[in-house]
DNA sequence: CAATATGTAACATTAAAAGTTACATGAAAC
DNA sequence: GTTTCATGTAACTTTTAATGTTACATATTG
């Protein structure tokens, strides 16, 4: 299958468990839908079970359902619960005895820090319940 | 070795040309420094010199140097330059036949866009000679 | 022509994410 | 209590993108 992502993936599961308020969905459901393994589902919401946005329960009529309204859950919580990294760019630290290479590795670990922490606050603007309200629209919130 | 990436690569390499002006540095130079191989720099400094970035020489004493001053290169244009993708995250189709699916990936499409848009603009404020500059010292130029 | 460096194709290796299988555990319904 | 259903999780395989490697053609300098 196609390379998608742990936070995708997290993202989908929530939004269908939003719009089923009152059901609780089960792995298996979850997993048809956004056409990945049920166990890869299990994974995922289980970060977000241990950071409390979801919960899961056992036996006939079990499954995932959120723990908190849409509205107060932003997508900076389910990247922080996931430990997530959006950057894909990591710097190298190359030959330690090269002091061009030590000294840009550290410029490079600074623009990171400071580009993931501008990442997170953006994304800490965006509840799940703007989702899943523009969902049904083509608009969505501004980043800026 | 580790996963590092091409970005970091190339601007370990930048940095280096620009720390020997005048003289043009193979790519078995910089590969030592950087702790690679010199067909991954040659294939990373190959796009930076399609983008007008960096030039080759072939034969005796040739070799890679910068086309422009470090004051005209934003690591915006290197971004763009090699086609790299900032952000890890990817969003996912999933059911074609799950409506919600599709609306999330769409409002997932938006976000990504937005974000990197977000990142661009931040790395065109950043030169590399800002980096030569700061790489003696702690500090670095603010992104906000 | 000899030496040196890039350009590039072809292939191997690596690492992270995703997919899979298997089974233990817990909860609800009867 | 036993059956059924669903999570929890370990262990393993598969996939994919990036990186590393080898080999050789090509160009340039002297």
């Amino acid at each position: 299958m196609k390379r998608s992502s742990r936070l995708s993936i997290a993202l989908h599961a929530l939004v269908h468990l939003h719009a089923q308020p009152g059901k609780s969905l089960t792995s298996a459901n979850l997993a048809t839908c956004l056409m990945t393994n049920a166990v890869v589902v299990r994974r995922v919401l289980g970060e977000l079970r241990e950071a409390g946005i979801v919960e899961a329960s056992k036996g006939p009529n079990g499954g995932w359902s959120l723990m908190r309204p849409a509205t107060d859950i932003t997508l900076r919580d389910v990247y922080v619960a996931m430990g997530e990294r959006l950057l894909r760019t990591e710097s190298d630290p190359g030959d330690a005895t090269c002091a061009i290479v030590r000294s840009v590795d550290r410029v490079m670990t600074e623009f990171l820090d400071d580009a993931e922490a501008l990442l997170a606050a953006r994304l800490a603007r965006v509840r799940l319940s703007d989702i899943a309200a523009n969902a049904m629209h083509a608009g969505f919130p501004r980043l800026d």
